[in-house]
Order: structure tokens, then C-alpha cells, then sequence
DNA sequence: GTGAAAGCGCTAACAG
DNA sequence: CTGTTAGCGCTTTCAC
């Protein structure tokens, strides 16, 4: 049997509520009854029993969360999430799906009473049935990488970066500029094409659906190997494009490989900007919209502790800024193959 | 307030004890009973209170997965994981850590007492001081990717991976095979060299230590970034290899970036020779060395929770072979040459 | 300041 | 088959 405060009371000739107390660093205790309560602890290796702590206190020390599908972009902002939470005694429970259906039944299971005192929802629809779910919960939930009135989120702005993607695109020379979408179902992916059409409107040139392609699959599409069916699908229809904004890089990697397979050339056939500036995909050469992903997980992290130890208040919805980053799959923007012609 | 069994005890005209009975499928309850309160239960939306089960039964739920670094065979892995716990009530914990003094504390709170019921400790090295906390606490432990005598383990052959990687190199006719090592101190890593030692000495080539270069840094040393510094390291010596064997694909990323900078050509100037066959550079045209990353995360689950649910039992050391898959990176066998002239 | 005592929600003998 | 009764280890009034 482990040591519990009983051992300890005996062990300094107080009661289990002093060492409590003392343990607690709560009110008023004699300085003397810290100090021996405190040393008998450390020295008989004292630590508190979790489960107990829980029930008797009514909360939990974990956080849940809960995201659709295992990529890069996930493992950044896991490490964000990590790197917060080691600054607290929450522990983090991982509740990893592979698709939308999985996600219903992970976040049952991290909205079993007890268990989470926190939800971080990611990437993830919000679909009515979720959005039951949590509030029916007695768990704090913020949202990261998706949106929902009723909860507080942090998210990149997505149309901006489709935007943004698309504009490069057309800036560099791009006529017929295409756009590889993964599951239309997704949040994310859905706002990026908002700005890709909103891109190609501000231009004047007309959104062509014969150059949209999406992953119609179960999953979430945001794959090497999504990217590669939907850019084959792509290319198979008449109108073939001179650019092509893709939601994400993995999905980025896998159209570069069907175009490699088709014979045509980057940027010279095809320009391609992907979404996201994974690190491992950093000396790949893509031009990306890169997110702050370490820092989204960060900082949604650090909203939920801040609403579960001040018992909530507003919540506030954060949108963080994509940055272009120019590599070599895009041509370099007119304007600057001027400037470097003046030279 | 949530309802407990209580409620339901209450409402079924039954006492708690055999609420709980029918709720743990326990011994002898009268159907008609079983019925009533399985139904009174599902109305009321009854769920358990982990933290007071736990409580009670002196045990947890949580398996806890503690590992060194984020990288995609992390990712893989924890896949793997997650499948297998997802078919149990056991919910993961995760404890990423950047470096060895976080993997201590990591581990530290993953043992907490009551915490977690069983931790799988990932391709940190075993040290003396971790093989004693281990040790100590009530958790059971299994080893993924890493080795200790007194604990179960899962590994994937890393002496032979590194022979195989390094014998490949040779007869596809290389004739000083250089090695890009993460850090000496992760055991993969120092297996996989001793893998190369092998299949040198095999081949009755002399090891030249100007040939090995490994990260010196405080990480593990297993990123693209951490190959690209090596790479360059090494080819700043005055013997330039024809071949290298890298110790995972991120670091043969950046071996790959190092050799563009310096104009070299993959495979004709030096081939390279990677370890992972991570899913997002099967693309990548990487010739490596598969680990089955998702089935180790799997089998180690498997075994955690065999021990969980049955009392421990003997501890095995299991050990997956690694498979050559050759792509673009290195040159064809001599022989599948000749057997291509052939014809 | 400190102790006694009543739970937190559930499990598990032990009777019956 | 079912109820009674102790706890599990800790927190938290409420007195003293």
C-alpha cells in the first residue's frame, strides 16, 4: 500500500485535515506544522492519490484532445499544447481519429463524467451533434482550428490564407489558377476556398468548377495521398490549370507526385502553393501558407486553463494570420522579376 | 448535480449494489432486474464517474505513453496505440518530452501514484535512474523502441536494420559507406551503428571513424535539421563517402538538402540510405530501411494490456525486422544491373 | 490553528 | 439473487 496522508498525520501527531491543509498550502497553519508535515511527506515519499483528490474535489486534472486525423500539422500543435500544459498539473489525454465518425466516439469517451476537466476540440466540423455533446457536458471546451459561436476558438483565418495562396498565384502569372481541396466537410478546407474564390473574383476572373477538384473519400483528405487522386482526377478533365492553390502540404506532396507521373514540371507547367509550412517539408521547396501551429495549440491550451481556473467568463475568438512563405514551386511575383531586372 | 447510481437505485426500487452489479455485468443479477435498471440507467444518461471507480477499485483506466521526441514515427506510432485502446475502456495519456531531462520529469508525473495503470516508455534510453522509478512505481511498464532486461519490450532489429542499410550500399558499389548518426546516446541509433560496424567488417572494409559523423547537440538528434548539420560536418572532412546510411528520413532530408547545397548528386555523387519509410517522403524517392512504426505502437498496447488485465506474466522481448525498401536515393544492386543487361 | 466528521461516487466483501 | 456496510484517499465545512 502507497503512503497516504493518514501515514503522514500519524507520522507529525496531527489530523488528516492539518496535513490536507498543510499539503494544499491553504489557510492559516503554524508555520512549525508546515514545516514537519511537509518534511515527514517528502521523506516517506508522499504522493497524492489522483482519483481521490478528483472525487473529493469534484474536478479533474486532465485535459482531452480530441482531433480528426494523425498528420504534422497535428504533431505541432501537439507540441504546443504539451509545452503549456508541463507548466500546470494537468495531464493531457490524446483521443486521435481517423475520421468523423471515430471523433463522435473519442469525444464520448473524453466527455465521460470525471474524466476530462478540459476539451480541446480540433479541426473538427462542429456539427449540431457536437455541439450538443459539449454543452450537455460539464467540461470547459475550447476550440482550435474550427469555429462555433457558442464556443471559444482560436483558428487560422483560412480565408485570408486561400486568399492570399490564390493572389500568389495569379501575381506570378497564373491564368487558369485550380484549387485541390480536401473533404469539402472540412472547416478549413471550405474557408480556404472561400478566398480562393474570393481571390479569383477581386482579379476578375471567373471561378471555372472544372478546376476544383475535392476528395470525395470518408476521411478528411488532408493526405499525400489525397492530394495525389485528386490532382490525377484533376488532370484528367479538359481544362487543365497553370496553378494550383492545395489545401495543405501533405496534400501538396502528393499532387507534385501525380504531376511528376503526368510529365509536367514545377513551376514551369504548373505552379503549386500548399497550406500549413509542415517543418519536415520545409527544404522540399514548397510555397506554402505557413500557420502558426505550435502556437495555436499553445495558446488555445493556455485559454482553457485560464477558463478553468477562473471559472470561464467571455469567450473570445481568436484568428491568427497565415504567412506566405515563397519558395521554389511558384514563379517570383512580376513585380519582382522587374525590380531584379532593373538591377 | 450528475446522476449516480444512487438515482438509479432509487428509481429501480433496488440498492446500489446491485446497481453496480448490473453495471459491471457481475455475477447473478435476476434479468428482470438487470432489465429495469439497464433501462433506467440509459434514461437518465447515466455515466460513471471515472475518477470514483478508479477510487474503489484501486486502479485506473489510463495508460500513459511517454516519449522523447515529436517526430512522424511518433506519429505512427501513436496510431498504432490508439487503434488498440480505442477497442478497451483504457484512455492515453500522453507525455512528450523535447529531451532527456523532460523525459524525466515527464516520467515522473505519467508514475504518479494512482495515475496511470500501465506506461509505454518509447525509444528514451533506460537509464539507471529511469529503470528505478520504473521500477518503483505500481505501473506496469512495457518498452517500445527501447531495451531493458527487466522490463517487457518491443523493438524493431536496429543492429540488423543498420547492417541491411549498410550492405545495400556496398553492393550497389560504394566503396566508402559514411554514417549520419542522431545522437550516440539513443540506443537505435548506437544499434544501427553497430549494424554498420557489421556489414563493413563483413564486407572486410576497414571502419574509418572519419567516415561517421553524429549530433553532438543536446536532443536526440533524429530532425532534418540535425541531418543537414551532420551532413555538413561530414563533408568538410577531407575523405568525402560515396554512400551514407542515415539513422532515421528526417535526418536523410536534410542530408538530402546538405548535398544540394554543396552541388552533389543523390545517388551519383553519394547515395543515401535512410531508416523510418516515414508515409508523408514515401514520395520522396528515399531509399530506407521500413520500421512497421504503427504495428510496433499497436503490439506494445497489446502486450500493456495483456499484462494490465492478467496479472502480468512473463516479460517478453519481441523484435521486428526492418525491410529494405530501395528507391530512388541509392543505385541498383550490381546484380539486378546485370540481370537488366541481360535482357 | 486544528480536529472531528461527513461526504465525493463507486466497489466489494459479507450476510441473508 | 440482493441488501448492508465498509471502505478507497482526500477535501471541506463546522466546531472548538
Amino acid at each position: 500500500m502507497d503512503v497516504t496522508i493518514y501515514d503522514i498525520a500519524e507520522r507529525a501527531s496531527v489530523s488528516i485535515a492539518t496535513v490536507s491543509r498543510v499539503l494544499n498550502n491553504s489557510t492559516r497553519v503554524a508555520e512549525a506544522t508546515r514545516q514537519r508535515v511537509l518534511e515527514i511527506a517528502d521523506e516517506l515519499g508522499y504522493e497524492p492519490h489522483t482519483s481521490a483528490q478528483n472525487l473529493a474535489r469534484r474536478q479533474s486534472n486532465l485535459i482531452a484532445v480530441v482531433l480528426p486525423w494523425a498528420t504534422n500539422f497535428f504533431l505541432e500543435v501537439l507540441r504546443g499544447v504539451q509545452d503549456r500544459v508541463a507548466e500546470t498539473s494537468y495531464d493531457v489525454l490524446v483521443y486521435l481519429a481517423r475520421n468523423n465518425k471515430e471523433v463522435e466516439s473519442r469525444l464520448d469517451r473524453a466527455l465521460k463524467k470525471g474524466r476530462a476537466a478540459g476539451v480541446l476540440f480540433l479541426s473538427n466540423p462542429v456539427t449540431d451533434a457536437f455541439c450538443e455533446k459539449l454543452k450537455n457536458s460539464s467540461a470547459t471546451v475550447v476550440l482550435a482550428d474550427t469555429y462555433h459561436d457558442e464556443f471559444e476558438s482560436a483558428v487560422v483565418d483560412n480565408v485570408l490564407g486561400g486568399y492570399v495562396a490564390t493572389n500568389h498565384l495569379i501575381e506570378t502569372g497564373c491564368r487558369s489558377v485550380g484549387l485541390i481541396m480536401a473533404s469539402p466537410r472540412s472547416v478549413p478546407s471550405a474557408d480556404r476556398r472561400r478566398g480562393y474564390v474570393k481571390a479569383l473574383t477581386d482579379a476578375g476572373i471567373a471561378v471555372d468548377e472544372d478546376l476544383i477538384s475535392f476528395d470525395a473519400e470518408a476521411g478528411d483528405g488532408y493526405t499525400e495521398d489525397s492530394g495525389y487522386r485528386t490532382m490525377c482526377e484533376l488532370l484528367s478533365r479538359p481544362r487543365r490549370p497553370d496553378g494550383v492553390f492545395v489545401t495543405s502540404d501533405e496534400q501538396a506532396i502528393g499532387v507534385l507526385r501525380a504531376m511528376r507521373e503526368h510529365g509536367l514540371a514545377v513551376p514551369d507547367d504548373i505552379s503549386v502553393v500548399g497550406f500549413d509550412d509542415i517543418p519536415l517539408l520545409r527544404y522540399a521547396g514548397l510555397s506554402t501558407l505557413r500557420q502558426p501551429m505550435y502556437e495555436l495549440g499553445r495558446f488555445a491550451t493556455e485559454r482553457l486553463i485560464k477558463k478553468l481556473e477562473s471559472g470561464d467568463g467571455e469567450s473570445q475568438h481568436t484568428v491568427f494570420a497565415p504567412e506566405l512563405i515563397v519558395r521554389e514551386t511558384t514563379r517570383q511575383a512580376v513585380a519582382a522579376v522587374a525590380a531584379e531586372e532593373e538591377e
